[in-house]
Formats: structure tokens, sequence, C-alpha cells
DNA sequence: ACCGTTGCACTACTAACAGTACAG
DNA sequence: CTGTACTGTTAGTAGTGCAACGGT
């Protein structure tokens, strides 16, 4: 399987300019990189020729063919490299892109012959990202790509802002609620564009397709495929952000927020059907952001929308549900989304400064922590700050709410700064995001891993072999007592450091090292990329990391974890802590009925682990 | 052995709720 | 201060499937 698209991929790569279905793709102008960079760009295009998006249907749009026929897909699945190729002559412009989970959009997993995923008839996510064989990604390596979170397509560039919490919960199969009145996203969408033509118009819109074609359910503390999805569902599936139409500089002045886009499994709703998308639950779903140039009246232009740019974050893929199946994602949406903040435990109140100095923002100051904003290290380990070389973000606010910015899960806020730790001021938009990521998954201690919880219960945080667990946190190995029965626990069988094979990348000698790419990896430099984005200002190098860290008033105190993990600490204090209707404890889920259309939880098939490790 | 009814267990879903925060 | 918006939790309900049971 790797021959195939791994000369395609060389053969791409012979030269700065090669043919892709009759497509001129320029790499070094669109990468904006140097002839150096961009030659190492290449060495790790090379290597990443093991890497394979999934079938794409070029031309198919799944909301007009919702499900691909086992005859479409078959096939595909044989000759990978022509996924990529469909891939490149999907973007409009033949843009060098980010090979996309789904390609086009059409995150559907790749199919063998049989219209099966590869690798085996279903695909099983356990509920911790820790089981996985090879990187967190679902049933998607991630190309190695300079910058995660980022795409190209043709020239413009879009960043998913929140890209690294949108990464902590794919880690776990991100989950959405979806309900009759409709359900904010949390995550939410929130883009940086660039490279618009200024003057030039375009609508700006989301739209959320079936990422496969099966039905998903939470059992044994795993999501596993069953049946089939139910197509053709009647419902909006497109969300149009409010400021569209808008010129290029508009739509490139700040981020794009999509905080008001709501969910729902409302198909005869009347009201707001323009602020929601009707889903339906227990499938998985893949938004995509799509931007159309359109005439200066805002009209469609057949010529203009035929290049129209879609652009697929594979890690803000979720599965629909009405309410939470998987513990862990409860936990990451309580502790990051503020407007959970009344689930959060006592630790607040125990532990947590006055309000005014409190780490955790209040929705005013920003539903998610928006980059653009001053915040302290630890934030920007989550919300790194775009790469993109104008310095955009700074003190901007998104768009996202026209022009109002009443909503505070779009407002940053002017009190920002108060998360900025008095002796941690960092410019907001430093672009170390190698050493905050590593710090973020790989677990080497020198980042604390969730900067932002003020809350004692950090889901990862419980498990003591979590690589996000920072070190020095005494947690009680035992983790049984107060949680077996109502969350599970999973087993993390000792691989740190392993969830993101293209952070690997990365970071793959720097088990220690905090801030900078390897020397012995040749493959990505970020950081030379990196540098040569900085401004002068961000190249200040903060204090040693792991004085930082040793000193860092953002770590959790290590009592309070402790105290936690304990029998007793689940429900002392004066707040239970309480725990999705559904278990998802392997040892308290009914096995399944016999005669359920269910596949098999062949977890344990090497082939399907071998899928992911291709 | 086959068929129909009944009851139980489970899943998926919904409405109400408490807590938090902001706007007016 | 009140109303609104938002969150996850909780209790309850509807639907489904299976097993047990009884009648034919």
């Amino acid at each position: 399987m790797g021959g195939i698209g791994g000369s395609l991929y060389l053969s791409m790569l012979n030269g700065t300019e090669a043919q892709t279905l009759g497509k001129s793709v320029d790499i070094s102008s669109h990468l904006h990189r140097g002839g150096k960079d961009l030659a190492e760009f290449k060495m790790g295009i090379q290597d990443a020729r093991f890497y394979y998006p999934d079938s794409v249907q070029g031309g198919q749009d799944p909301l007009t063919l919702p499900y691909h026929s086992e005859q479409t897909m078959g096939g595909y699945g044989a000759q990978p490299g022509r996924f990529y190729a469909q891939t490149l002559s999907g973007c409009p412009y033949g843009g060098v892109r980010s090979p996309t989970r789904s390609g086009t959009g059409q995150g559907y997993v790749p199919v063998t012959g049989d219209g099966f995923p590869a690798g085996g008839k279903e695909a099983v996510y356990p509920p911790s990202a820790e089981n996985y064989s090879a990187g967190f990604q679902h049933g998607y390596q991630r190309p190695l790509y300079p910058l995660p979170g980022l795409q190209v397509c043709g020239k413009t560039q879009v960043l998913l802002n929140n890209y690294p919490l949108w990464a902590k919960f794919h880690k776990f199969q991100t989950e959405m609620i979806i309900t009759k009145q409709g359900r904010r996203m949390f995550p939410f969408l929130s883009f940086n564009i660039s490279v618009l033509d200024p003057s030039a118009h375009y609508n700006v819109y989301v739209d959320v397709v079936l990422a496969d074609q099966h039905h998903w359910r939470y059992q044994g503390g795993k999501w596993v495929q069953c049946g089939k999805a139910e197509g053709n569902m009647p419902g909006n599936r497109t969300y149009m952000h409010p400021d569209s139409p808008n010129s290029g500089a508009h739509w490139m002045r700040q981020e794009v927020s999509f905080s008001k886009l709501k969910l729902t499994n409302n198909k005869g709703s009347n009201n707001n059907v323009a602020q929601m998308i009707v889903l339906q639950s227990l499938h998985k779903y893949q938004p995509r952001l799509h931007i159309v140039e359109v005439k200066e009246d805002g009209s469609e232009d057949p010529f203009l929308s035929a290049k129209a740019q879609t652009f697929v974050f594979s890690e803000t893929q979720f599965i629909a549900v009405t309410a939470y199946q998987n513990a862990d994602i409860t936990q990451l949406k309580i502790d990051h989304n503020p407007f959970a903040k009344g689930f959060r435990d006592n630790y607040d109140a125990l532990y947590a400064p006055p309000d005014s100095d409190r780490l955790t923002p209040s929705p005013t100051e920003g539903q998610q922590l928006l980059p653009g904003t001053c915040y302290p290290q630890g934030y920007l380990s989550e919300q790194y700050i775009s790469p993109l070389p104008q310095s955009r973000f700074y003190g901007r606010e998104p768009i996202g709410m026209g022009q109002q910015h009443k909503d505070p899960s779009s407002s940053p806020g002017p009190h920002s700064r108060w998360y900025l730790p008095p002796q941690q001021s960092v410019p907001p938009n430093r672009l170390d995001f190698t050493s905050s990521f590593e710090g973020d998954f790989s677990g080497n201690g020198f980042y604390k891993p969730f900067p932002l919880q003020t809350s004692t219960h950090h889901a990862l945080s419980y498990y003591p072999e979590h690589p996000f667990a920072s070190s020095g946190v005494s947690v009680s190995a035992s983790g049984s007592a107060g949680w077996t029965t109502s969350r599970p626990t999973p087993q993390y069988p000792g691989k740190p450091a392993h969830n993101l094979s293209w952070f690997r990348a990365i970071s793959s000698s720097s088990s220690s090292s905090s801030s900078s790419t390897p020397p012995g990896n040749p493959r990505l430099h970020a950081p030379s990329l990196l540098e040569s984005l900085q401004p002068p200002l961000l190249q200040e190098k903060p204090k040693d990391s792991a004085g930082l860290a040793a000193e860092d008033p953002w770590l959790e105190p290590p009592s309070v974890k402790s105290a936690d993990s304990a029998d007793s600490g689940l429900f002392e204090g004066n707040k239970k802590r309480r725990v999705s209707p559904y278990t998802s404890s392997t040892e308290n889920s009914p096995p399944p009925r016999a005669g359920e259309v269910c596949e098999k939880d062949n977890s344990s098939d090497p082939d399907y682990y071998g899928y992911y490790t291709h």
C-alpha cells in the first residue's frame, strides 16, 4: 500500500513543481518558505510516504452523495496514491494542502475492496488515546505538514486557531451534544485566514458532513461502529458566517469564529434555522470550512464558486450525541468550557485565587482561550498562536459575532491580561508551538500539561500514566475508588510521548527538551521556520523551562490531585462529582446483545492497528 | 416445535434543573 | 435586580430487543 502513495509523493516533489492530475503545484510558493526549508520539507514529505489520507471521492460531496457505494469506494483502498492526487485536485487552485483525513471533505475511512475500512471491518476507538498503537489520529496519520492546524489551499492559508484544544478532545474522540433547541459546539470552530485577495469578496461558511458511513455506539468504554448510518436525513447542514459576504481584508483582519453555530437533532426546527446544523445522534461528523469568492453584492458567480476552497481539519471530527458517553470528554468540556464552570470541583473555592486573579477564564474572557490575547505561557500551549508572519493576532478580536463582540465565547475581553502571571509576561504571538506541544503531548514534564486548570480534577491527570499528567503530581495509583463504578479506567500501557506520530516527527529525540526541535530530526525543523517568522520581539526566550516548571505558579498543587484521586476525594467537599448517565466502564457495560447488529469489537485486531500504522 | 404474549433490561432521548455570567 | 443564555447533570420516558412463559 505504501509504495504507490509513496511514489506519488516523490514524483510530486520532483522539483518545486509537480504535475498532479494536470494541476501545476508550485510547492515553494505555496509554502512561502525559503529553499532550505523547502528542501527539508521535501524530506519530510518523502518520509511521509506512509501517511495516507483517507479515501477521497474527488468532486463528490457527501451532501449530495450521502454514502459512497461500496463499488465506488472499493478500489481506492488499493491505490492510495489516487487519494492524494484527488485531494490535490479537489483544491481548486491545485495548491498544496495538508492531505487531510478526508481530503476534500469526505472523511470516510479508507475502505478495502469489500467496502470496509482497511485493516478490518470496523474501527474501534478506545476511550483513551493511549490505547492507540500509533498516533491519536483516528484512522488518520497527519502528513508531515509544517504546522499543525494549518492548511493551505491555493494561496489561502487557514489556521485552526484552537487546534491544541481540538487535539485534546480528538484524542478521546470528540463528542458534541445535540439538543432540540440546539447546542453550541465546544470547542467551537475558529480560524485565522490569510492570503486572500483583500479587495475581493468572500462567503465563509462551515458545513458538517458525515465522516463515515457508520452508526456509532459507545460500548465497553469504546466507540465502536455499529451498522450503517442513516442517510438522506433532511435538515440544514451549513452555517454561513454572519459576516458573509465580506472582503478578504475583513476575513484576514481577525479571527473567524463560529462560536454561535449550534447543533441540533430537530429536523423540523424552523427557528434559528440559519444558526442550526441538523445532525443525527451517534453519527460521526466532519466540519469543513469553505471560502467562496463572490461578487461584491454577495451573489455567487459560477466561475468564482468553482474556485471554492475547502479546508478540513480532521481534529474537528466529532460524534454527535444526546448525552456524553465518554467521561473524559465530559471532564474536558467542564474543564475548558467556561460555561460549565459551575461543574468544576470545589478546587476553585479551595485553591483558586480571587476571581480577578483566577486562571480560568470567565465566559467574558473567552469561551475558548482564543489566541490574540495575552495568555500565559500555559495558555499558549493550548491555544498556540498563529505562525503566520503577520502579527495579526495581537489584541485582535475575533470575527464571529458580527462586530458586536457581545458573546463571551468570542471575545477575549479586556481582562485577559489577568491570565498572565506577573513574572511570565509572554509575548502574545510567540511562536514556539513546538515546545508548547511537546509539553502538551509528550509529557516530558517541562510544561504544565493543563495550565488552565484551576479545577482539581483534570480528566487526564487522573491517570498516573497519562502522558498529560504533569510530573511531580501525586496521584493515587489505585485510581479505583470513586471512579471505577462510574467512569472508565483506561489502561495506559506505558507508552509515553507516542500519541502523535506527526508530533513525534518534530520531537522524536527531544524527550526532555521543551523548547526546540531536536537536532537529530532533519525532517521538519519547525523552529527554523518559526524563527524565520518570529518577529524579533518574540525571539526573546522565556526563562529556563525546567526552572519554570519548578517554580511555575501555574502548576497544579500536587496535593490536590492526590486528594482527589483518593477514595473520598471524588465526593468530598460540597460538590459530588457526577458523571455521564451512561457508564463507560468496561466491566459495567453490558455485553453486546445476542444478535445485535454491532460488529464485533476487534480493537485488538492487528490489522486494525496495522492500518493506522501504515 | 412453533408461535404469541409478557416482562425485563437496556439504549437513546428529553425536559427540568442548578450554577455561572452577562446585558439591560 | 431581572431576564436571558449557556453549561452538564439528573430523572424520567419511549422504544427496542431478548428471554421466559404459556398455549397450540
